[in-house]
DNA sequence: AATTTTATTATACACATGTTCAATAAAATT
DNA sequence: AATTTTATTGAACATGTGTATAATAAAATT
C-alpha cells in the first residue's frame, strides 16, 4: 500500500502555499480559514480534515524551521572528529544566525497575538540542543530545571532582540552572549 | 466631573465575575464572548465597547496579579532600613511563592493555546524587578539584553515547574535557583 | 482495465464574531 | 428637580467557525 495519498499531498501543499502567500499582506491572526481555502481553491471542509485551525497549518511549517535550527546548531560539530559534547564553545553556537535567517517568521512567532504553542516548540528545541552539552553536570533530577533555565535565558535575549526589531547582527548577539556568560562565571 | 461612570464599573465588574466563574468549568480559549455576556446579563455590544476579545478581559485581571508580583518581590526590601538594591540575596526572592499562590491562573498563562501577550506581561514585570538589582553592572547599551537574559531564565524555570504540574514547592524552587546561580558563579 | 477505497466537494446547519444604528435608561451636571 | 450627557440595549447584518451529510472524483489495489 502507498505511504501517502497524492491527493493529501496536493491539498496540504496548496494550503501551505496559500497561507505563506497571504502572510505577506496580513498578520497570522487576521487570516481566516475561509480566506485560506478561497485562495488555495480548496474546500473548507477539507481544511478541517487535516487541521483544526489556521495556527496548526502554520505550525506544520514552523516545524520545518525547527529542523533548520537543529541543523544550524549541529553545524559546528561537523568540523571536529570526536564529539566533545561537554565543551562546545559558546562563541560557535549558530542559534542567533538561524533566527536572523528566518527573521521574517520569528516576527510571527514572537507576535503577542500568537499562541504560546510556537514558543514552546522553540523552547523544546533549544532545550534539547543544550541538553547534549550540559549532560552530567547536574544530577538527573534537576537537569531539566537547569537546562530550562539556560535555554530560556537565550530565548530571553532573542525576545529582547526581536523587540529591538533585530537591529543587532547575529554576530553581535553571539558576542553579547559570550560576554554575559563570562560575566556569570567571573562575577 | 466624575472620574468614572458607575455604569462602566458595574458592567466591567459583571463581565469579570462571569469570566472568573466560567473559568472553573472551561479553559479560557473555549469561552466565547457570547457566553460571557449571557452569564453576565450584559449586551454583547457593550462587551465590545470595553474589550476587543475574551483575552483582553482576562488580561485586565492578570494585570492585578502582576501588581501582586511586584508587591511580593518588594517584600524582602521592607525589612531592611537602607535599600541595598545591588545586593539582594537570591534566596530571598519571592517570585516562586507568588506563582505558587496564583497557581490556578499561571496554569492559564502557560497554556499553549493562550496568546503570548500574558507571557510578555510577566516577562516585563520580572524584567523590571530584576533591573533594579543589576543596575550599573553592565553599561547601559547591553543592560536590557542582560536583564532579558536573567528574567527569562527564571521564567524558564517556571515553565519547567508548570510542566511538572507544580510538584515542587516554592521553597524548593528557590533553593534550586540559588543552586543554579552558584553553579554559574563557580563553574 | 475493472474494482475498491477514500479524499474532496457541495451544501446545509447552528452558533459565534464584529460592527452599526436608533431607542432607551441610567448617571452626571446644572 | 430638571436637563444634559452617554452607557447600555435590542435588533439586524455580513462574515467566519466547526460539524455533518451524501454525491463525486481521484488515487490505490486487484
Amino acid at each position: 500500500m502507498k505511504e501517502i495519498d497524492l491527493r493529501i499531498v496536493k491539498t496540504k501543499g496548496a494550503l501551505q502555499e496559500a497561507l505563506l502567500s497571504m502572510l505577506k499582506d496580513k498578520p497570522l491572526h487576521m487570516i481566516s480559514v475561509t480566506a485560506i481555502c478561497r485562495e488555495a481553491k480548496i474546500n473548507r471542509g477539507t481544511f478541517y480534515m487535516h487541521y483544526g485551525k489556521v495556527e496548526d497549518l502554520f505550525e506544520e511549517y514552523f516545524k520545518e524551521i525547527m529542523k533548520d535550527l537543529t541543523d544550524s546548531y549541529m553545524e559546528p560539530y561537523k568540523h571536529v572528529q570526536i564529539l566533545l559534547s561537554n565543551e562546545l564553545d559558546p562563541s560557535t553556537i549558530r542559534i542567533f544566525h538561524h533566527v536572523e535567517k528566518y527573521k521574517k517568521f520569528y516576527r510571527i512567532i514572537f507576535s503577542k497575538y500568537v499562541p504560546m504553542a510556537y514558543y514552546y516548540l522553540l523552547f523544546d528545541q533549544v532545550n534539547q540542543l543544550l541538553n547534549q552539552d550540559i549532560d552530567e553536570k547536574h544530577h538527573a533530577e534537576n537537569k531539566n530545571m537547569f537546562s530550562a533555565y539556560q535555554a530560556n535565558a537565550i530565548l530571553g535575549m532573542i525576545i529582547e532582540w526581536h523587540r529591538q526589531d533585530f537591529q543587532k547582527t547575529a554576530t553581535e548577539m553571539n558576542n553579547l552572549f559570550v560576554e554575559i556568560l563570562n560575566f556569570h562565571f567571573r562575577k
